[in-house]
DNA sequence: CTGTATCCGGCGCGATACTG
DNA sequence: CAGTATCGCGCCGGATACAG
């Protein structure tokens, strides 16, 4: 996404992007939809999300108030994370842009295909 | 918003973000939808926003059938940009998100008060 | 296994100057 | 007024090594 670390705005649309801002948050927040999951797992589904960047990215999504994270103190080290009520509603508000998305991925798929 | 200059992927939200993305493109999204506007115009309202930029921004949507370039063989040169219905449906799809960013903003805004 | 510390390349975007 | 051409900075994100 795009580099929406933003100035003072008031837009509703730039204040939600903002928050799932970054290559990865939008995936974290699908993933983290259908429960809880720990660290190892997440990077186990998104091949190529180096342990920094998995790192920041939740710790900016808990910052923001999506995730809560939940540290146990035990060896080995063990922590989960799972989605807010804001996390929710904010992946509620994400399904319309969703559908209008596949709508978009079906076009190119048929301007792909010579004839119909 | 995100480098979200994306590899190929199924994901609906993905594939919506990745047409607003950049700086500028939300904006330039929500003042097209009240109305064709002219390019100066539309650097009116938006300060900061170059012409390489915006040129650049208006070029990509017009490329992901979003807006409609009409360009009127004239002296002075004319040129007007005006929402697709692709585009419009574009900006239903966000108005979701759009509520939950506003809320977003209340919650700072509260967090920033000392006392309530 | 979870998390931290650096280094560095790529590119988005801003500034500026110029053309038709 | 609309659009193009360069140049360069800032910062995200990938690689790697290391710590608890």
């Amino acid at each position: 996404m795009t580099r929406r670390r933003q100035d003072s705005d008031v837009c509703g649309v730039t204040a939600a992007i903002a928050v799932v801002d970054g290559k990865w948050k939008t995936a974290l927040l699908w993933l983290l939809e259908s429960g809880p999951h720990r660290p190892a797992e997440l990077r186990r589904r998104l091949p190529g999300l180096s342990e920094k960047v998995l790192t920041e990215a939740l710790r900016e999504m808990a910052a923001d108030g999506l995730v809560h994270r939940e540290v146990y103190d035990v060896l080995p080290p063990k922590t989960v994370y799972s989605l807010t009520a804001f996390g929710r509603e904010l992946a509620e508000a994400l399904a319309p842009l969703s559908d209008w998305g596949h709508r978009r991925l079906e076009r190119l798929a048929e301007a792909a295909r010579p004839a119909s």
